[in-house]
DNA sequence: ATTATCAATTGATAAATGTCAAGCAGGCGT
DNA sequence: ACGCCTGCTTGACATTTATCAATTGATAAT
């Protein structure tokens, strides 16, 4: 595995307070990989084999039942998913796909399992990593079930804004479709939402977006830390 | 503290792995106290001073932006709540109140944390504590996203015939009104609901309710493990 | 250059859910 | 018993969101 990469890693909060030794170990049992777009990772309701990390590219988690589909949230590098699961030896709960070309890193549920009961400093960081994921997922539920679609899309330009510069542009790192499905809307409704942001400055090229009236598009959106902000 | 009580504590997932003289101590600086219904413990956004357990009684966790008002869960005993606010020493992402008379212990956050650093044991602890609550809220989410208001409704009917002992009738413990805002929908609604799966053999008196055609229900609800079950 | 393809948009319509207002019934105190 | 609150229900209507169908526009393949 490069070292660059193995860097990234161990910088992780999710593997920040293990001992050196263990941290080299568990590396050793575990494969970096690359996957093409669209690739579907883990099924929900499988079995957690994997703990899986997001080096480089994208990954959607969602659910479906009866047809329908719902995105739950993006992971993008570097970042762990279904840690729960992993560390429970319970079957998933989400599956996951990748959205663009990706690589990632699994270890084995087993070894993390292992890890998990020898090293008290891995044990710590994972307090710390749940916790800001269950929070995540508070924010998640409290911007679907306390907003409308138009205003989370606002609310998620806003935040798109501020992350690249807050220069009165942003670009759009998902195509319109994930981004419908992360916020909780159909493609056509997403149109539609961003023809009502039009009189609040909202403009789009593609995936080029110009906010020329912030304060406007501010007032309307109403972000609030509560739910927008992201846990350190 | 009556002992009773100290014993349920110390039998809850988040204390199990505890060392016996430091559960003592914990519990030292902790207090149990008793609360009317209707009392509102904590605001969204307060700084976490305390970490909760419902010993007796029901606590609903909610949250409000803009006059708009959203139940995320409902944490019933013998349960913790706000563990993550409280090991991130973060703001309360959730309020809470009393949905009925019930007693509660505080531990002061700082003592936690404390104890969580010198406790390998019960950092352990709080890690299945904590992957048990975010699967938990992965649930809540794809109940609500993937489902509508009537098939909630007919899944909750059908959990909590289950749990009463599955004989074909079920006593509502929360009243309507709270468990509309549970299920994420208005009062009226519910009522709506309820008469939408009367074809499905439930009959409401009050409270009490009936089901009379199982199968039917079971077949237009559509339960499955990956929403409705509870993680052990 | 032409076609095929797919994401994105637009329009028309339907379904789900919320809002407002009124009415009803049971429990409670007087 | 009486009135009166409170919670629940019902009806009429508005809003939000989804669905279906058709069109546009860009990009890639032939």
């Amino acid at each position: 595995m490069p070292n660059i990469d193995l860097e990234a890693i161990r910088g992780l909060p999710l593997f920040a307070g293990m001992d050196a030794a263990n941290f080299a170990e568990l590396m050793q049992a575990a494969y970096l990989q690359r996957f093409p777009p669209h690739v579907q990772l883990i099924a929900e309701g499988d079995p957690a084999d994997f703990l899986y990390v997001v080096v480089e590219g994208c990954v959607e988690m969602f659910a479906e039942t009866r047809g329908r589909r719902s995105t739950i949230e993006l992971t993008q590098p570097v970042s762990a998913f279904i840690v729960a699961a992993t560390l429970k030896d319970a079957p998933y709960l989400m599956s996951a796909r990748t959205t663009e070309r990706s690589r990632l890193l699994l270890i084995p549920s087993e070894d993390v399992r292992v890890m998990f009961e020898r090293d008290p400093g891995f044990a710590q960081s994972i307090v710390y990593e749940q916790a800001t994921a269950y929070r995540s997922l508070v924010r998640i539920i409290k911007n679907q079930k306390l907003r409308t679609s138009i205003e989370r899309l606002a609310n998620y330009l806003l935040r798109a804004h501020a992350e690249q510069g807050a220069n009165g542009a942003l670009t759009l790192a998902i195509d319109k479709r994930t981004l419908a499905a992360l916020l909780g809307m159909t493609p056509e409704n997403l149109s539609r939402a961003f023809a009502t942001l039009k009189p609040y400055g909202v403009t789009v090229d593609g995936a080029d977006i110009r906010l020329s009236k912030l304060t406007d598009l501010e007032t309307f959106a109403k972000p609030t830390p509560l739910i927008d902000a992201r846990d350190a």
